[in-house]
DNA sequence: TAAACATATTAGGATGGTCTAATATTTTGT
DNA sequence: ACAAAATATTAGACCATCCTAATATGTTTA
């Protein structure tokens, strides 16, 4: 079994990972402000574990073994997530850190018990997708709203990063999951957005808010 | 802040000196199933925090502050059990492994959150009181089963140890807390009670049962 | 393409938490 | 009251997880 320390390396590479399908010493390093020696020899740990595939300064690549450890404690977070925010009223943006604890928890009664009072949940309060107790994961499909342009209108499906600070500052524009974003205007020289959404006009986003949120784009004649 | 580790040996000592007010090496070493060098470091180590007093060759004793911290990390735990039994749908018989764990999370909004779900319970399933923020306790005035004589009704007001096996022999029994229990009989050379107890009669309990089951006496006219 | 920079690895050390073996002290039983 | 037993302490070792300093490799760029 693995400990909380792994679990937490675990983590680290199956998100950088998600993308190119492997990640680098110095991106776990980064990820988990865990210095490169330290990362670089558990990484010699889990390749005797048979958790990823390590050749020496080569990137690293997490085998089907170590994608599946990975992806259940993933699974755990991001139930816990759910669970916090549906039925104990807590909002979305207190939730991480106390997500970040419980996921480390041995007990899959447990976990099992709050899918099941959730009835099963796809997606965690931060849009983001909830493993399956194999590991599958449904890639998020979703654009970045800077990605989009003038005249648009897309939901709001997702959230790029759960850090509190971002959540706190969209809960104070209540701008939600779901929301229905029109893109009023863009500033060429800083990228930031004029938007508007239920009731609310021109509305600011800086850039580096739009990075962090994923839409869809909807039809012009979708509410 | 105190790591796991430590709020298992400060648990240990609150429950190990809750009746004589102190603990020995030794029982702190049997109760975690530590050895006692190391138990004998700990306390080192907890000395100095500030946590227990320790002269050599002496028992320990807690401290005011060691006291208050064991006492909410119990608190912790209690919760956590009533919570997965009231709101969660767990048996009494499952959630001390888990309660195990989610104890040494440190968030204090969650257990907040959980001590108002449960509209500020006193006693966790099994009977046990729940330490209040404070730190203060509400001593158990009950006694034994296996204390009482024949002919004396009782209510089951607590279990003196919530081990699963325990627990699950009671189910079996159909034996759970405020049952009205009436002890019918007593053999003398093995202290087994022969007792009835709502629609159920002729139940034998063996002394090693009885020593565990807490109880409080009824008057004769009580239901 | 060679120097400079970024990344990765090796070597060696610190701390927390555990152990066994040896020794010291206290308690118990005859 | 003394020997035996139980309890407590010290000493020294091990593993997990982190670190820094030094070195090696790979990448970028002048």
């Amino acid at each position: 079994m693995n400990s909380s320390v792994e679990e937490n390396y675990l983590k680290a590479l199956f998100m950088l990972s998600s993308t190119k399908g492997e990640a680098t010493v110095n991106e776990v390093s980064r990820f988990l402000d865990i210095k490169m020696p330290t990362v670089n020899s558990m990484m010699k740990r889990f390749s005797e574990k048979g958790l990823v595939i390590h050749e020496n300064y080569k990137p690293l690549k997490l085998t089907a073994k170590g994608r599946l450890e990975a992806a259940l404690v993933v699974r755990k977070h991001r139930l816990t997530e759910m669970y916090l925010v549906e039925k104990m009223g807590f909002g979305w943006e207190e939730v991480h850190h106390i997500a970040e604890q419980i996921e480390h928890i041995h007990a899959p009664e447990f976990f099992n018990k709050m899918d099941a009072l959730l009835g099963y949940p796809t997606v965690d309060p931060h849009g983001s997708p909830i493993p399956s107790k194999e590991g599958n994961i449904i890639v998020n499909p979703y654009l970045k709203l800077s990605d989009c342009i003038i005249g648009e209108q897309v939901e709001l499906m997702a959230v790029g990063q759960s850090s509190a600070s971002l959540l706190k500052y969209l809960n104070t524009r209540e701008l939600a999951l779901g929301a229905v974003i029109h893109i009023d205007e863009i500033e060429p020289f800083d990228r930031s957005m004029h938007v508007s959404y239920s009731g609310r006009t021109a509305v600011v986003l800086t850039s580096l808010v739009c990075d962090s949120l994923l839409v869809r784009r909807l039809d012009k004649e979708s509410k």
